[in-house]
DNA sequence: AAATGTGAAGAGGTTCACAGCG
DNA sequence: CGCTGTGAACCTCTTCACATTT
């Protein structure tokens, strides 16, 4: 059995593995700091880092969740850009690029793409799987969409890592098995069902109608705020 | 100043408003039981209940979610499936239509436009917007696809309570604020852009590229799991 | 007996307050 | 002095254990 790697740190330590909330939290320091260092920035302290971010994020929180990456920061000084965007890239997983397959290449899987292809250049479009006849042969982006049913020889050829589930909630379970099955590790779900897995696979889920009964809910009962 | 609902409150009372994350779960429980009583149960219990939601969520939760609703169970017996229904649709805002403007009528407008006229009958589209001259014109369900130089004044003919952000990145302030500034409500944005709103706007995020960030830091640092 | 309803305990994350260091 | 780093307090949500009711 795997030891949980926070008990066996000594205090100070340096933790790569982080806690899921913090992660889009460090995410947004990435690129933060990535701009900020594209500018010609070489120095940033944690109040100015949470301006660049909009005060979305404390500056308390910031040193927080910065410090557990290491002895990344000069007290009274701040923290040197260049070496915090390489740590906060290798806990990211970031130092390496991904091979994304995506299924279904509706609406949904054509934004997705489109959305990785312009602003995320670690992550790559390797695989385009549908069903429907009139999709599949077409070029998108060098990328040919093929037909689902070859699925699992495709993913032996381009080795994914991450499988994105864009088709209708029906076929989604199914689809969800197979990616697994064809050695995806991770799975970004769109559809609205909650998947059940036999193999060890890291899912998360994209909940819009959640998301929309949280808003339903508020404008009936909750007062408005601004974030 | 608002007090808190929840200090006013004696114990055992109904509190309409829930906490954030409970939200989805309600929905969940709400979907799910409308499906059950279309079949044609009566009763169920919270056992029932969490098998119908492939035990993705606890009895115990489910238990705690619904007496937080109000006295809906009969001890050994289980919950009366209509009034439960009926009072989670109180609950999430959903005895009444919500009407949507989509703003941003690229693949992703259309997918979430999809997606809610598919599934979600109480979210009717109101209004759809682009700049694309190849777009605009279109018909969409019978909802034509405005120019988004017009969204003020077609807000005003269709009185919108939520707007859908779903154009680029460098769009999505400018928009947010003249759909706030038109009396839309609640904002659901897919920008990756934390918007600052003036004034009180409930809004969500979906942080598509931080999802990304979880699965590679988990692949890369933490064990895989099943949910 | 069966299942709800709930106080208490537990777990996890954020904020506070300030010690520590450059 | 300025800013980081961090234990403690705080807050929120989940799980446990069991009293309660039908």
């Amino acid at each position: 059995m795997i030891e949980r790697a926070a008990a066996v740190l000594k205090p100070g330590a340096i933790r790569l593995a982080q806690s899921e909330v913090a992660i889009p939290r460090l995410f947004a320091y990435h690129r933060a700091l990535a701009q900020a260092a594209a500018a010609g920035k070489n120095v940033i302290t944690s109040i100015g880092l949470a301006d660049l971010l909009g005060h979305t994020i404390s500056s308390t929180q910031i040193r927080k969740d910065l410090s557990a990456l290491g002895p990344l920061g000069r007290r009274g000084h701040g923290y040197a850009i260049k070496p915090l965007v390489d740590q906060l890239a290798l806990v990211l997983g970031l130092e390496r690029d991904w091979r994304i397959a995506i299924a279904g290449f509706g609406f949904l899987g054509h934004a997705f793409a489109t959305f990785l292809a312009a602003r995320e250049e670690r992550f790559k479009v390797a695989a385009i799987f549908d069903n429907s006849p009139a999709v599949i042969g077409q070029e998108w982006q060098g990328v040919c969409v093929e037909d689902v049913a070859a699925l699992e020889s495709a993913l032996v050829r381009v080795n994914a890592n991450i499988g994105v589930i864009a088709v209708p909630a029906e076929a989604a379970q199914s689809i969800a098995d197979r990616l697994a099955e064809s050695g995806v590790g991770a799975l970004l779900n769109f559809a609205p069902v909650s998947l059940r897995m036999r193999r060890p696979v890291i899912i998360r889920n994209i909940d819009l109608a959640g998301e929309m009964s949280i808003l339903t809910h508020r404008l009936s009962f909750a007062e408005g705020y601004t974030s």
